[in-house]
DNA sequence: CTGAAAGCGCTTACAG
DNA sequence: CTGAAAGCGCTTACAG
């Protein structure tokens, strides 16, 4: 079975290939009944190339989507939403892994300009920020999400990393800690800077004293979160609640509590940052500040789609994250 | 700034558009001064349009994947892999999320084949084998993952759930556990219904009678399986270990006997199935049966690409998991 | 409302 | 080794 075009249904409705192009379009330029039939039997016949359509209208209704990893859950969920919007509007998406390695995103990025994609959206990527300046240059329509370059001249859909990190810190102190410590990410993001940013200034307000060797370095994943609060753990004022820079690190330091005996939260209050959607099934479930994962691809393909339609439409938006208590909070002094 | 074609770079270079579409494909049929020449070229001035050499050589250089939810942990592992083996030959990847509903896998399916794809990746869904006939009809190379419907005649890349399933349930049975609880997924997928083969087929060689009430059924997600969990632990004599579907039915698992005050494994042992990236991190970490997720993504893809290639490929690749003894399962006697 | 014709940007026999 | 020409399958002014 051969794949049909618009000549082959042209012919059996005897009628010329542009009027089952037009129908196809559904255009008003042809009549109501030629136009049904044609479609009745381009609906059993066959369908259009997408490739030949493209070549004439310069449009290929795609958007390219570059992660830095697709297992990473929070990528996970936010492409979800990418996809779900993009298809609602009738575009498809291509994806494609930067495993952080900028020859990859290099090679990603150009099959997408030569796949003609409509526009592109960045997520998360550190790397990605660097090439804005080649990705604007190519001139079609880009988003960042979560974008972790400071100086972008790109639209942009951010979580509000200060605020919800404010959130967590205020949390923590309110509850009566004093010795709260941060577990970052040592990848130099802006994220990081944002969050520990929030948290500092939480603890300013509650009075308590900054102290540099409370704010420790993992690396976003349970690996280094172990180490960093190993590092914590050995301080002679150790905290009694940690800060994680997001809920992969804040999984790897209650493992890494676990392994030495300590309970969460009465001998460690440990907080997140992403809402993960396992988060809430661990062992206690995770207090975090969530990230509407999904909401969040949605917007930044809205707004790509807007970009991609000469629409007006914001250069930044920022989405506000919403603190999440759950389990592995409780106050200080139930110590013991 | 414009983007380039083929013919800009054959004014500036002065040889004909055959030239340097020959140029572009490293032809032999072009002088090497020449052809490096334009390659130069076209390095610094601009790119081929993919759509345009599609619509002749009837090849995309693409390849779709239908997946229910990028946002499930195993898929999006899967994906990782298809992704990266796909990068690596040249081809570009077009993720679609059906959502596991039927009428919008038809529609993602047929906007696959609008867009001319090489070839498709179905990945876990028991709706995609609903369609394998349409999607065989389609003529496009199909390669299933982890199909959910026994009678397909299309080419697949399965992990061996029987095998697997056994291998859980005995470890549990030579820990000396007589009352063996199976979470299953009531979704009536081919894949529960071979773990649960597994697992019978340990119980009779291990002597221990089957016991229907001891087999409930969860959702292949956490709540499902914290439903079922309570139904096992109402019963007269409830099981002293449990294996379930997939890891997430194990964490909702453990997150329900938590609830209710039991300790995992102290009271009840619990294995997994799948071997997610965060199962090693669990309080306490999951014993389960591993599926190199990307290993089998890259398989399906190489499967894929091979049946696009016209080249010979194994018709069903069955893919060994492996039992991975973590903490969360120990002998019952250690109970108390 | 409809059709003939040009053209989108490539690739590939065909003829040198 | 190179070029002129046809053609891939559509869309869209243009002319009825």
């Amino acid at each position: 079975m051969k794949r049909l075009s618009i000549k082959d249904i042209a012919k059996t409705a005897s009628v010329s290939n542009s009027t089952v192009s037009r129908a196809l379009r559904n255009s008003p330029l042809v009549n109501r009944e030629t136009g049904e039939l044609i479609r009745k039997l381009a609906e059993e016949a066959g369908y259009r190339s997408a490739a030949a359509r493209s070549l004439v209208t310069r449009r290929t209704d795609t958007i390219g989507v570059v992660v830095t990893n697709i297992s990473d859950p929070f990528v996970a969920g936010v492409v979800g939403g990418i996809e779900d919007a993009a298809e609602e509007r009738g575009y498809s998406v291509f994806l494609a892994n930067s495993n952080a390695e900028p020859a990859r995103e290099m090679r990603v990025v150009r099959s997408f300009e030569e796949r003609r994609v409509d526009g592109i959206i960045v997520t998360s990527s550190r790397v990605g920020a660097l090439h804005v300046p080649m990705l604007t240059q190519m001139e079609v329509p880009l988003v960042l999400l979560n974008n972790q370059h400071p100086s972008e001249a790109a639209h942009s859909v951010m979580i509000d990393n200060e605020g919800g990190s404010y959130a967590a810190a205020m949390h923590l102190a309110r509850l009566g800690h004093r010795r709260i410590g941060y577990i970052g990410d040592r990848n130099g993001h802006q994220s990081d800077a944002e969050r520990r940013g929030g948290y500092e200034r939480a603890l300013a307000e509650m009075g308590i004293a900054y102290d540099a060797a409370l704010v420790v370095k993992g690396d976003g994943k349970p690996e280094g979160a172990r180490e960093a609060l190993g590092q914590l753990l050995q301080l002679e004022a150790p905290p009694t609640a940690v800060f994680c820079y997001n809920d992969m690190s804040a999984l790897g330091a209650m493992h890494e509590a676990r392994a030495r005996g300590l309970l969460v939260p009465e001998d460690l209050s440990l907080v997140g940052f992403d809402d993960l959607y396992i988060s809430q099934y661990l062992n206690p479930p995770l207090t975090t500040v969530r990230q509407p994962m999904g909401e969040m691809g949605r917007l930044a393909t809205h707004t790509l789609l807007r970009l991609i339609t000469k629409e007006a439409s914001s250069q930044i938006v920022k989405v506000p994250g919403e603190l999440i208590v759950r389990a592995s909070t409780c106050p200080p002094w139930e110590k013991r």
